[in-house]
DNA sequence: CTGAAAGCGCTTACAG
DNA sequence: CTGAAAGCGCTTACAG
């Protein structure tokens, strides 16, 4: 690495034959102020030719603006879907110029959350700050995020003070259950989680919802489990196992996980999918989706969404320098759209039984 | 957000009635410089009392060191295993009260590779940058690069000037055989993956090694496919269609995902697993492992380690200001421990045949 | 042992 | 239209 002197804005001012004062008002576009084209390209050219990169960190001295903003995972940088929050929140914040810097708050050996994390980056003087957590219904932020303007991922805030941004998830599911229905399923079951997180009630909730709305019912039609494969597998071969005439011709599955065992339980009763019956996941967890035959149709999480929602709530924030107006309207629920891959089918579309691929297209 | 006049040195050095250059060198525990017991706690009990920040940006731009390391993510902020990383990455900065600021380069839209990114972190005047790749053998980097102490994850420099980390996928490999032969298999068969990147290659040499050096015949045992699940399933079904005799009495998968078809495989030769062949994976990848039953034994990659190795020899080299010694040692390579889980035992361990669990233990 | 002053690299009233 | 100077909040020779 070659350790060339760093150009500052007075090399350039002394190549271009003018003082600093031009040198910054030309490159930042300061309005009201006129300088010849002469002197302006005069500038320009000399600040290309010798490279110079304005030093971001003495301007945020001077506007008392650092143009960063600080990420606090709560213990999410481990979750699968992190990686889409964090991509989500970056190039929001490239788009404004801004840069992104994180941190992860382990929740495992520390009582309070993220007050260690949220102070460090207020020593870096970020303009703001983005706590991002999961499974959460409602959270106590420490009181350091006062003192800067924050935005919350995944939760509501326990004082109802700060814009925060959730996953519709009642209103995916009941997408799903529209769906179906629009498709001529009557019998749609849904196997319900064990574990009561804010996404299984959601869930839960927009299931029911929509099968009132569309006239069916949902009694019978639910079993929970533990939300993973062999909880989907117990919940899925439990409503299989019924007379076809009471048997689902559809399950909803509450996550990709438990989708799985449905498969898994459809294949061991000799029903073919989605010919008999169609399968629906929540979470598009990668990369469960893709590996199953017939690839699951299930329901997206808004991560990156959510992501750049909150730097650019964030932005807004900062810029007017002031609380959003009805902090009321708190939480945002971000739509989560369905991902249709071939797990579903009308009701007996197929007329007939046609010959059951085994495992994936290209197998026989 | 109440906006309360941030607390600066002047503010503590007035409370303590001692001037600022006091105030700085107690804080800073700056050497030959005693103070007296007595100002000492002054100054100790005014900053506390005031709740007093240093702010860092300012610091920085006297000292001419940010504490701050840039991360510039090639297209990688998509993938599984980046948020393994990014934490490393970032747990190794907390650790040395660095901040972790990260940058994704998508690949698509530009030829030139991350040259912006980097442009941007280092404006931002961070100490060092770490450019973290994946699926690359040897990779060119942006020129860029050159002026701020650099590393790069998961590929080596074109120029052999930038030190760098990669996983050892031989050695991995390697060891999946040796534990294998060492329960007595042995005949190992090994699902390759028709697609080149460095990990297939690495990944095979390591077990065509391994079986040499066990004096075990890797012929006619390596049938190569697509890195998937479908994949998985026609060579796993190639080799398991064989004469019992002639038949792997394990198989090692190129990784996870090849190893979900080969478990498919197995079980409608109605072989079981682990008892009847053994199977193995690579990647970790979540939540492939878990949700298979019995539950996959498979290979870890170091995806955090790099991380912390990254900031880690940047930290040093920061502090050094030179490049490290042995250019040539590069790119280090950490270790891919095996994780073991239920499908790995030596060849007909049961005696017999036992009940088949048919999905997970928790059903029948 | 402690403090006054310079200076990091910028931006921005203010004056000319 | 352009420039000299102050100042952002620190650290650090240097002097006393």
């Amino acid at each position: 690495m070659v350790v060339t002197k760093q150009v500052g804005i007075k090399d350039v001012a002394v190549a271009a034959g003018v003082s600093v004062t031009t040198v910054s008002h030309v490159l930042n576009d300061v309005p009201n102020t006129r300088a010849s084209e002469q002197t302006r390209d005069r500038v320009k050219a000399a600040a290309t030719a010798l490279g110079y990169r304005p030093n971001r960190l003495a301007r945020s001295l001077r506007t008392q603006m650092s143009e960063m903003v600080g990420l606090v995972t709560e213990e999410i940088a481990t979750t699968p879907h992190a990686g889409q929050i964090i991509l989500g929140a970056q190039e929001a914040a490239s788009k404004r110029d801004l840069v992104l810097t994180i941190i992860n708050a382990r929740l495992n050996p520390r009582p309070r959350v993220g007050a260690d994390e949220i102070r460090a980056l207020i020593e870096r003087q970020v303009d703001g700050v983005i706590y991002a957590t999961v499974f959460h219904d409602v959270v106590s932020l420490p009181k350091e995020m006062n003192s800067v303007p924050s935005v919350l991922i995944g939760a509501q805030d326990r004082a109802g003070r700060i814009p925060s941004v959730v996953p519709d998830e009642r209103g995916g599911a009941a997408s799903v259950v529209e769906m179906l229905a629009a498709s001529g399923h009557l019998r749609i079951g849904f196997l319900a989680s064990a574990v009561d997180v804010p996404a299984t009630r959601g869930r839960y909730a927009g299931y029911c919802e929509a099968m009132a709305a569309a006239g069916l019912t949902a009694e019978e039609m639910v079993v929970a489990a533990e939300p993973e494969a062999s909880g989907g597998y117990l919940a899925a071969g439990q409503l299989l196992a019924r007379e076809p005439a009471q048997r689902p011709t559809a399950m909803f599955c509450y996550n990709d996980r438990m989708a799985v065992g449905a498969y898994r339980a459809a294949s061991e009763c000799g029903l073919r999918i989605p010919d008999d019956v169609s399968i629906v996941g929540f979470d598009d967890q990668a990369p469960i989706p893709e590996s199953l035959f017939p690839a699951l149709t299930t329901v997206t999480l808004p991560h990156y969404d959510m992501g750049a929602w909150a730097v650019n709530t964030l932005a807004e924030m900062m810029v007017e320098r002031k609380q959003p107006e009805r902090v009321s309207s708190y939480p945002v629920q971000l739509p989560c759209p369905i991902a249709a891959r071939g797990s579903v089918a009308p009701p007996h579309s197929a007329g007939g039984h046609s010959r059951t691929p085994r495992f994936n297209g290209e197998v026989d």
